[in-house]
DNA sequence: GCCGTTTTCGGCCCGACTGTTTTCAGTCG
């Protein structure tokens, strides 16, 4: 199989999608886990936390419902910030005084006071007054393409649409075309939008984009570089972001022979869709290509904040380099570590460019060092023949030695899960004997780990007894039935197993399977304090279905100390390459090499067992 | 609504592209 190899050459480092294989795309609609999922999680039962993520979620409904009124957009983006600051806040802000809401960034007085409000009765005043003011139905028109708050406002206002029934109706009956700046082409477009909407979200899965940005990039007659949410490494992708510097017009062409519709084409960028998938490409040349790097790749809160950081230094930063806001100079950039140098700050890794402390961090050079994939010694969660793998012991030595590991875990798993073959205490021991007897005449140059991937059992015991867990050199414990319990019966299941002596590592912690299953109801800042206090790792199961911690929880598990176990829950050879994307989620945790069990030598990790 | 070494009011990131326009508003990333 043909293997390209996407190095940011620009940036100095290895591109995170580096090595990724050719296979055909092909369309993958509702993906996103969230597709069915509520925009704004509800409060709506007495016994619920009040979580981060409901807080989150009124004030970005606020800010939503204030944009459709045609409200100040600043005082909108001030509270979507908001709602982004406690999404991702390491902690929860039911627990906080009133005045420790105030020196969060970008929280103010009145901010502060709706929090407060919010943690106490699930809502706020200023969610209830604009809900009452605004047809339930408007500000789900936000979401449909080509349409923004100004029009929202104008279709409520002058058509007298409500939500995205009226709006395809007066479409179709040509009332659109009535209003002062629009025609016909306009019309059109809302219809293509509407019926667009009522498809299922068309968020793909990271490996399904790096499917489809590598049929791009064989088209592109040039060099061609991933940015955009691809590169900083996210879970689902919306979009990809492409800087090319081959020639435009071939460029457009080329693409053209393999979009399913051209959404606009100009000199500077062309942008198509692909199997639903908007894919937007940037022109650039290679003195020019730092600034237009960091552009396409950071997030929008990311790009603001350097762009402030820019102005703080009377400069003004774009694509195209910075310009000395005095003398009116254009400096251009090759890389992005130039730019970064005249901004004052350090280099900040793709997968961190999201607005959450970085900037600041990397201002004061204080920045810290986020694991590298050369650090990564061995895998920590895989399966063998023995249950419902397809590799076989000596098979797996050989992948985790061609792989310069030092170590690989076999966690088969117990036998309680019958549709996987799991091993009984017996079948275990056998098994253990076996991995003993690789280890001892293969002469490979990776170690085989005797470990298990134990049932949590609904109650919270574990299907293997304690004698038999004692003898494995490491023990994972996962959830595999009873998905469906109670958050506070859940959560007191998972902590019984982190309080069992042997346990080492909580596997697949929520239980996600994207678009197919989602997370089990589990307060995790429990769990995460559970394990901190037990000296338990928790696993980043890097299985491209799973991804599972999200990076929010693997921050927050990192800033309380706790260790994390990438795993890639391979069940055949293939699989040992979602190493990268449990590396990659460890860096969107903010994750060092010392937060991360596999760095650890051998010796190390079997002390760290104890 | 937030913020401040330009500090209690005035500014808030910046540019590409489209459609409907005769010079720009709106949307998007």
């Amino acid at each position: 199989m043909m293997c390209l190899l996407l190095i940011s050459l620009a940036a100095g480092e290895c591109h995170p999608i580096a090595g990724m294989t050719i296979c055909p795309a092909r369309s993958i609609p509702g993906f996103f886990e969230g597709a069915a999922l509520h925009k704004y999680p509800a409060y709506d039962s007495p016994y619920m936390d009040v979580t981060n993520q409901v807080v989150a979620g009124v004030l970005a409904e606020i800010g939503d419902l204030l944009e459709v009124h045609g409200e100040n957009p600043f005082k909108v983006r001030a509270y979507a910030r908001a709602a982004e600051t406690v999404r991702h806040l390491g902690r929860p802000v039911a627990g906080m005084d009133d005045d420790d809401f105030e020196a969060l960034p970008g929280i103010g007085k009145v901010i502060a006071g709706n929090i407060a409000e919010i943690v106490e009765t699930g809502t706020c005043q200023e969610q209830v007054r604009l809900r009452e003011a605004t047809p339930p139905g408007l500000p789900a028109l936000l979401n449909l393409r080509g349409v923004g708050p100004k029009t929202v406002h104008r279709f409520w206002k002058e058509l007298g649409v409500t939500g995205i029934d009226d709006l395809e109706t007066a479409a179709r009956a040509h009332r659109i075309r009535g209003l002062r700046g629009f025609g016909e082409k306009k019309e059109d477009e809302i219809l293509r939008a509407v019926a667009a909407a009522r498809k299922v979200s068309t968020r793909m899965s990271m490996t399904e984009a790096e499917r489809l940005a590598e049929r791009v990039l064989l088209v592109i007659p040039g060099e061609a570089w991933v940015a955009g949410s691809l590169r900083r490494g996210r879970s689902t992708i919306g979009d990809i972001d492409v800087v090319t510097l081959a020639p435009a017009a071939e460029t457009a062409l080329a693409l053209e022979g393999i979009a399913d519709e051209v959404i606009d084409a100009g000199e500077k960028k062309i942008s198509v869709r692909i199997d639903e998938i908007r894919i937007d490409v940037r022109f650039s040349t290679s003195g020019d290509l730092g600034a237009m790097l960091l552009y396409l790749t950071g997030s929008k809160g990311f790009n603001i904040r350097l762009r402030e950081v820019a102005r703080s230094g009377g400069m003004r930063l774009n694509e195209y380099g910075l310009t000395d806001q005095t003398t009116g100079e254009l400096r251009s950039f090759g890389t992005e570590d130039e730019v970064f140098t005249a901004l004052g700050m350090v280099l900040v890794p793709p997968e961190l460019r999201e607005d959450r402390g970085e900037v600041d961090l990397a201002l004061a050079g204080h920045l810290p060092r986020v694991v590298e994939a050369q650090e990564i010694r061995g895998d920590l969660h895989l399966h063998s023949e023995w249950s419902d793998g397809s590799m076989s012991l000596d098979e797996i030595a050989l992948v985790g030695e061609s792989r310069g590991y030092e170590y690989i875990l076999v966690s088969d798993h117990s036998a309680s899960l019958g549709i996987a073959h799991g091993l009984d205490a017996d079948r275990l021991a056998c098994q253990h004997q076996a991995i003993r007897e690789v280890n001892r005449t293969l002469g490979s140059g990776c170690t085989l780990l005797a470990g298990v991937e134990v049932d949590i059992l609904a109650d919270g015991r574990l299907a293997l007894p304690d004698r038999v867990l004692q003898d494995c050199d490491l023990v994972v414990a996962s959830v595999h039935s009873g998905f469906g319990q109670a958050e506070d019966v859940m959560t007191r299941r998972v902590i019984t197993a982190i309080e069992k002596e042997h346990v080492d590592i909580i596997g697949h912690p929520t239980g996600r399977v994207i678009s197919r299953r989602p997370p089990v109801a589990l307060d995790m800042g429990r769990v995460i304090g559970a394990a901190a206090e037990n000296g338990k790792a928790l696993e980043i199961n890097a299985s491209p279905g799973r991804f599972d911690l999200d990076d929010i929880y693997i921050k927050q598990a990192q800033e309380r100390g706790v260790k994390l176990a990438i795993g890639t829950d391979a069940h055949a050879p293939s699989d040992l390459d979602h190493i990268r994307h449990g590396v990659t989620l460890a860096r969107r945790g903010w994750c060092g090499a010392g937060d991360i069990l596999n760095t650890m030598s051998l010796v190390d990790l079997m002390e760290w067992r104890g």
